[in-house]
RNA sequence: GCCGCGGUGGCGGAAUUGGCAGACGCGUCGGACUCAAAAUCCGAAGCCCCUCGUGGGUGUGAGGGUUCGACUCCCUCCCGCGGCACCA
């Protein structure tokens, strides 16, 4: 490597390659005490990396070796989150097997990353496809089976006749698939859960403890959960021996209670429905309706009589109970009181059927009239129309009616949530096999452990109709029953992926252990994860599987952890022309081409510059240009000054000029400044900028008509100073630079810098003057200069004696270092 | 509808704890180098006004407030983005 001309292209090959010849980014089994584990999100392998991949890897790459700098063993891995859909469609549109498609895509992600310069640990490398990864998931289903974490229902989930599966409502957006926007119905399907429910608190609590977490990851997750207190409440049926639970979060109105409603899914329907033709229509109508149908219809809020009268156990009068569309089975009991002055919904219903109100609640300096009100009162108030409660406030009286209720057995506070379990189940092939074998005799029976991995069978027809191959595989399905050992079927559902990133950052600290999933020593040296980084879509999805199987693993024993990641950053998209890159678009832009034009280390420069990382990234073409021209600028500052930094030894400090002396008090500010935003505010875009003054600055020096010795030992610690700076984020140019400069260990290896506190103070500083708060003149001022000299220098400047001519001075502000604010009148 | 985030030059963005708004970069303009162009280096620039100066005013979505002082805090409103959306 001799040319004098910048060629990242052969810089970065160069360095890319001893690298990994000397495996500098290798971390030990074992991390030390102040270790570090950085993790990114992991990718689907989907053919070839995007820029949205590009931002967030650059993102942690920049923080892993920032931290390597620092001294820190730092666990920086990377590996395929390979199971999924696309695989499977490829094998249907163009005949190539899952398995093959996928491992040629991993390899050709990987050697786009590595042209990127990343700083992984390829040793640690997996697929989530791998039998040796996917065998540990099927222990863990099994231990969740027994635990009761893992079962099996019949119930209503939602479809996508796209996909041809089952999705989770974390997957489903606004009513359509997450993944083909296709709307998605209910089916009633015999289905795999985990109990995330059972975590829910839990998971909810922890929000709390997740400071290193973005707030409004957080809010989402909570309103996701949605946790609401109130009451069960039993409404005994007319002429029936059972009676109606309801949930409410308002007994407060329990007094206000005009009828019922109850969801068309609801038990008792169905034998309504046996025995009234109009109740079947009106059932069979509403279900027909998709999610999306049922949203538009909002407004209008359908219902019939259902022939069935409730008892209020307040006031033991008999009320109607309605089957109305808008009540939902899966919330609740599927089944509400309906208060039609205090909720809009029953208010709207009650209007269109015509049902009474009351009015139960009488906020403060009004008083509502049941025949005149326009709309619900949903707030607080006093009560009124209701029993011995009248009179007392709303707050209080939710507390002593739920006493009161708990007393006579009728009903009982009660904590609800909106998170619902986590279906598992994919009618699919290219994921984890449930390993789960049906018996006539024994019923459903785990695999025994010994018998693990289920593994997927690798001669399949992909004809893309009808169910999962698994499901017409007869080698596959025929099993014999663990138990009694007569002819069995195998379960044919695959898990759903993001049960494989759920964990996978566990793995990553073991990644060859073979005695059990997790190695307990690794596992608990390196996690928690110090910092994650991805992106924000994964908010409510991933993010909250991860968290809630951190805690089922540790309740199962293998880990010692409650929270998977402490610090949490979401990036922005990658936008260009005002919009997100796709190629329906066609606003992509090829990382590859990218790379091949200007190098790794410009497209580094430019995601890093271009935006905070929290924010979305507008694209430029011109951006690029600018951040391939700052390198080359950086590149000559060093090669074209060859004469300027030939002199080795230490900074003198005491014999520097006094351009030398700003310089040295230059490069001391912005090692201050990039150890800041880089280390502690990932910042990147204000550390490039500031290096960017520090080159300006340096040039401006250079050029300088003679440079004393002294100025020139300055001058190449500056240049060494620029390069450390530049390390973690043009990792190739900043290795080259610093071979160049004379050392021979990597810089990588060479230690972060020091601030020295004393270089950056100046001696001088310039105040503004300011008159009414309005800047009338600045000053020069010696550092620690007391009020009264600075307000003497400033009064006397020309310009504030003009401003303030003929007024009086009420009031002078001195804050320290930055301005003296006069305040005057006439 | 509810919750959250945001709105700063021609553009991307900076201002970290209430203290000089516009750092840094892009683009633009001017100069140097060149036969010329590109590249490079140096410099100018928020906007408006005028008597063209070492001048004045104004300015962070709009309006109001608190403060000696507000991009920053409070209230009302407008716009954009994201999440949730009949959750009882």
């Amino acid at each position: 490597m001799s040319s004098n001309e910048y060629l990242p292209g052969e810089i970065e090959a160069h360095w890319q390659e001893r690298w990994e010849k000397e495996q500098v980014f290798k971390a030990p089994r074992l991390a030390p005490e102040n270790s570090f584990y950085c993790l990114e999100m992991f990718p689907y392998p989907s053919g070839r990396i995007h820029m949205g991949h590009v931002r967030n890897y650059t993102i942690g790459d920049v923080i892993a070796r920032y931290h390597g700098m620092n001294g820190r063993a730092v666990l920086h891995p990377m590996g395929w989150d390979a199971f999924g859909l696309p695989a499977e469609n490829a094998a249907i549109e163009r005949g190539i097997h899952p398995a093959k498609w996928t491992r040629q895509n991993i390899d050709y992600m990987r050697s786009q990353m590595k042209r990127m310069g990343f700083s992984y640990d390829w040793s640690r490398e997996f697929a989530t496809s791998d039998p040796s990864y996917y065998r540990w998931e099927q222990l863990f289903f099994i231990r969740m089976l027994e635990k009761g974490l893992a079962y099996r229902s019949r119930s209503y989930v939602n479809w996508c006749s796209q996909c041809q599966t089952v999705l989770a409502n974390e997957q489903v957006e606004g009513g359509v698939c997450w993944r083909c926007s296709t709307p998605v119905i209910q089916k009633e399907l015999e289905q795999w859960f985990f109990r995330i429910t059972a975590y829910a608190e839990e998971l909810l609590q922890g929000c709390d403890q997740l400071r290193g977490w973005p707030e409004r990851v957080l809010t989402m997750q909570k309103n996701w959960i949605g946790k609401s207190v109130g009451a069960e409440v039993g409404f005994p049926l007319v002429n029936r021996s059972d009676a109606l639970r309801i949930f409410t979060t308002r007994p407060d109105t329990l007094y206000g209670v005009t009828f019922m409603s109850i969801a068309p899914e609801h038990p008792i329907v169905k034998d309504l429905a046996q025995k009234d033709s109009r109740i079947a229509d009106f059932v069979k109508r509403s279900q027909s309706k998709d999610r999306q149908a049922r949203i538009e219809t909002q407004t209008s809020k359908e219902g019939i009589f259902s022939g069935l009268y409730a008892i209020n156990p307040l006031t033991q009068e008999k009320v109607p109970v309605y089957i109305a569309t808008f009540v939902l089975m899966e919330y609740g009991t599927g089944a509400i009181m309906a208060v039609p002055t205090h909720d809009q919904r029953d208010f709207e219903f009650a209007r269109q059927h015509r049902l009474p109100l009351r009015v139960v609640i009488q906020p403060q300096g009004e008083s509502f009239r049941e025949e005149t009100m326009q709309t619900a009162y949903e707030g607080e108030g006093i009560l009124a129309n209701s029993g011995p409660f009248t009179g007392i406030a709303s707050e209080e009286a939710k507390k002593k009616i739920v006493e009161y209720l708990e007393s006579k057995g009728w009903g009982q506070k009660k904590v609800q949530y909106r998170l619902r379990d986590w279906g598992i189940s994919r009618q699919r092939y290219w994921g984890s096999p449930i390993p789960i074998i049906y018996c006539d005799t024994c019923g459903m029976v785990p695999v025994p452990e010994k018998d693990l991995p289920v593994a997927l069978p690798t001669d399949v027809a992909f004809t893309g109709k009808g169910e999962s191959p698994l499901a017409s595989h007869p080698n596959f399905i025929s099993a014999t029953c663990p138990r009694c050992g007569k002819k069995g079927r195998r379960e044919t559902d695959t898990m759903d992926t993001f049960v494989e990133s759920s964990w996978y950052f566990a793995r990553y600290a073991c990644p060859d252990y073979n005695k059990g999933p997790l190695d307990p020593d690794s596992v608990h040296s390196w996690l928690p994860v110090d910092q994650y980084i991805g992106g924000i879509e994964h908010a409510v999805l991933h993010l909250l599987y991860a968290r809630f199987f951190t805690k089922v693993l540790r309740d199962l024993g293998y880990i010692r952890l409650d929270e998977p990641f402490q610090n949490l950053l979401t990036q922005g998209m990658v936008i260009k022309d005002g919009a997100k890159m796709s190629k329906s678009k066609g606003n992509i832009v090829d990382p590859d081409d990218m790379i091949s034009r200007f190098g790794a280390d410009t497209v580094r420069v430019f995601c890093l510059f271009a935006a905070p990382p929290e924010k979305d990234l507008d694209w430029s073409d011109q951006g690029v240009q600018g951040a391939s021209r700052f390198l080359q600028r950086v590149w000559r500052l060093v090669i074209d000054q060859e004469s300027l930094w030939k002199e080795v030894g230490p900074v003198p400090v005491k014999d520097l000029s006094s351009q030398g002396i700003e310089i040295y008090r230059k490069a001391h500010q912005t090692i201050q400044k990039v150890t800041d935003d880089v280390g502690r505010r990932y910042h990147f875009n204000t550390a490039l900028a500031a290096i960017m003054e520090l080159v300006n600055a340096l040039y401006l020096f250079a050029s300088a008509a003679s440079i004393s010795d002294p100025d020139k030992r300055l001058f190449r610690w500056s240049l060494e100073v620029l390069s450390k700076l530049l390390a973690p984020l043009a990792p190739h140019i900043a290795e080259e630079l610093w071979a160049r400069l004379g050392h021979k260990k990597f810089i990588v290896h060479s230690g972060w810098l020091e601030v020295d506190p004393s270089a950056v103070v100046e001696e001088m500083q310039t105040l503004a003057v300011q008159v009414n708060g309005k800047v009338r003149a600045r000053i020069q001022v010696p550092v620690g200069f007391s009020e009264e000299r600075v307000r003497e220098i400033a009064l006397g400047e020309e310009k504030v004696v003009q401003s303030i001519q003929g007024m009086r001075i009420e009031k002078v502000v001195l804050v320290p270092g930055r301005l003296l604010n006069i305040v005057v009148r006439r």
